[in-house]
DNA sequence: TAGATTGTTAATCGATTAACAATC
DNA sequence: TAGATTGTTAATCGATTAACAATC
């Protein structure tokens, strides 16, 4: 189970602030030793600042008294939080837009999270490229996942079920799944679900009943 | 305010929530009339079946004791929960491939979601297509926006400033931005953040915490 | 030191859940 | 009618917030 240091599972919602902060961090935090109090941060969050130090204070707090939050520590600590301070490898399924848009997405770089190549049926077998990542056929699969150390698969394709069962073939367990198909998970998988729809419907909702 | 039938506003959370009912309906019923309890929607949602009623409840219900739901009267309930019984058209700013992602994202016309167009500083002045879907330039943009109807503009580009700006002077207050870069909303402007590393980066913290 | 701003607590507020009455 | 499953309530549980002590 995971834990932080009160060994007490962070919740869902915690988690997905203490993300926010970490890319507002790496995009408004600038200059040689920038500073930033727990009021300016809450303030771009669009949360109150007690919520952000309540968030911090999980994690044991990454601050001083009297003093606002070095940058480029929080930057780093939050880093750790999400055990990115040793990279992370993904391997994208599906030669596809979705995979061009995290292949030119410059936030993964900056979070040590790196893609190493994409696979897709239709690909040959040797030294092919999308977007300017390595393309991997399926019969180089195996060997590929072994020498990149891969642990997250990503589907990028509409149809997301052969490519899920080829990367659990080839023996990953953790997937994220970028296609609007619900994909339910066989034992001892897990794979996070991502859903453009539910960010868009909420906002429709505020539009047409205001 | 946007309000449900108590006169509350219902938290994001049951909105998240029912957005993704709404999604699964579309992919799993199936059949003439077929119908879905509670019990099984949630399993499949992995929620607890108490929970999704009392989402359904702020709003009425949407079923009749003794039966499971209709799932096609649920699905065109849900619709309505979002005033989506109407067509929303949206404007993509910016050829990129997370312009293509949507263009090819069966979810949206199942939604009563349709993309009119994208607009492109690069784009030319007639006829042009990008993903077979009409390619508009800067200058026939406000002509385009009133003739279609347009209610929200979808920020596609990793510099979404210059997209804001522009769509904003030709009269838009609502905003998608599926750029990565955080953007401060000028006064009486509406943005909607989608941060894909905010769905990625709670997941890699319990693959490397547990 | 005085000032600033954090860390920490406990009260408040809101969301989730179980239980069951309602009813088709 | 009996069975099934919803609608609805109220208790429980967890998240947010304000307040202030701690301290650099």
């Amino acid at each position: 189970m995971p834990k932080n240091i009160f060994n007490i599972t962070p919740s869902p919602l915690t988690l997905r602030r203490l993300a926010k902060y970490l890319c507002l961090l790496n995009q408004f935090s600038q200059g040689e030793n920038p500073e930033i109090s727990s009021a300016k941060l809450a303030k771009i969050a669009n949360i109150k600042p007690s919520q952000l130090r309540q968030d911090f204070h999980y994690f044991g707090g990454f601050g001083k008294p009297g003093h606002p939050y070095d940058a480029n520590l929080l930057k780093e600590e939050l880093l750790k939080v999400f055990g990115l301070e040793k990279p992370l490898h993904l391997l994208l399924a599906g030669a596809t837009p979705w995979a061009a848009t995290l292949i030119q997405c410059p936030s993964l770089p900056s979070l040590n999270v790196h893609i190493k190549g994409v696979v897709d049926f239709t690909a040959g077998t040797i030294d092919d490229e999308f977007s300017n990542c390595p393309l991997i056929s399926t019969s180089n699969l195996a060997e590929f996942i072994e020498r990149n150390q891969i642990s997250v698969g990503v589907i990028c394709a509409n149809e997301p079920e052969t490519y899920l069962r080829l990367l659990i073939e080839k023996g990953l367990t953790v997937f994220w799944n970028l296609s609007p198909k619900h994909l339910i998970p066989p034992l001892g998988i897990r794979i996070q679900q991502e859903s453009l729809m539910c960010g868009l419907l909420p906002m429709v909702y505020e539009l047409r009943k205001s």
